[in-house]
DNA sequence: AAGTTTGTTGATTGACGAGTCAATAAACTT
DNA sequence: AAGTTTATTGACTCGTCAATCAACAAACTT
């Protein structure tokens, strides 16, 4: 009974399922047949769709990171200035979609995996480049501008971490409101 | 030929190699063999003194952190009144023996390991909970102390996190100054 | 109708690795 | 000297899992 053209809907079912399994678990041994499982197929279907386990796990991490990528891009579209700018990359970056127990899962995972996959470690490289770039674009205007970037950066990384071991359901308001304090610290000095 | 008193000898050499080979490998996916290897005996002898593989990344993530505590209570020592204290923190935080590659990618995997592991969460809980309240008391003078306080912590983590993926050396300075930039900022401001 | 492409899976292979065990030996104890 | 504790390892067990294969079926092509 196959109907024909499964192979996108099979692939994004599988990827769903990858960041699922990771975030549920907590860490990157899930196995195949798990994460099939939850995508409703075999583990051998995986395989034929996505060569191999690391395969699954960069495309995951790519269907994040443009999902972040998206967001981040919508939210600049309706922003008027650099000041304004800026708090919309903030705001998106902890968005309920972004900023969910799952992704922020998934991410912690990815960075590791950024250690020794040199795929996986180019694709947060971009990632980093690119908001990294956004941030000094912003903040052009300031003498400190890259300065600030950087710690910016850093600080939402972080933010990130130490979700993943809080207890309770995770609280993107007060995530931002920390990054803001940060920002209008940084920048209302002078 | 025994020596006698091993134990205390055998162990430290595998809580040694354990950190290495996590940082070399840069996940937990490492044998016994592997660490026993490195620490120079058969990994039947790791399991003799070792129950379990378990037993040896919590054992070598409480050395780090005893590592740490150490440093960080011998420059609260000589550090006078809560600024100095604060600083005093921070160097401790970024110095050379904590923030080289192999401990920075240490921290990282025990990250991940206690997302799943209760009994590594309930250590970094313990480190977090010190820290936290290092933070706070020096910033006991100021209205947003708390405040301050969690978005250093969170700071701190993030530029942990930023030095796994970057490739050169570990700059502790450069990191320390993002951290005291985001001090003076925010206690400088009204 | 015959042939090709696409979808799908149960069963199998092959490798790897945590943990156990039996055996050996040196050092202390009585 | 006999017995016990501590150190040490090679060999083995047992489970797990990524990846492959053979086989079947439905849908398109000519």
């Amino acid at each position: 009974m196959p109907k024909l053209g499964m192979q996108p809907i099979r692939k994004q079912a599988l990827v769903n399922a990858t960041i699922v399994e990771i975030g549920r678990v907590g860490s990157l041994d899930v196995t195949v047949s798990q994460i099939a499982k939850r995508a409703g197929m075999s583990s051998a279907l995986a395989h034929h769709y996505f060569g191999s386990k690391e395969d699954m796990f960069l495309a995951a991490m790519r269907h994040i990171m443009t999902l972040y990528g998206a967001e981040v891009r919508g939210a600049l579209a309706v922003a008027d200035g650099p000041d304004a700018r800026l708090r919309a990359i903030l705001r998106a970056s902890f968005s309920a979609g972004n900023f969910r127990r799952e992704a922020v899962g998934a991410w912690l995972n990815f960075w590791v995996l950024a250690q020794s996959v040199p795929a996986a470690r180019r694709l947060l490289g971009v990632y980093q480049g690119r908001l990294r770039s956004n941030l000094r674009a912003c903040l052009r205007g300031h003498a400190d501008g890259p300065a600030i970037a950087d710690g910016l950066g850093a600080l939402i990384d972080g933010l990130y971490l130490r979700e993943v071991l809080k207890d309770g359901l995770p609280d993107g308001a007060a995530a931002v409101a920390t990054a803001m304090a940060y920002l209008d610290a940084r920048l209302g000095q002078r």
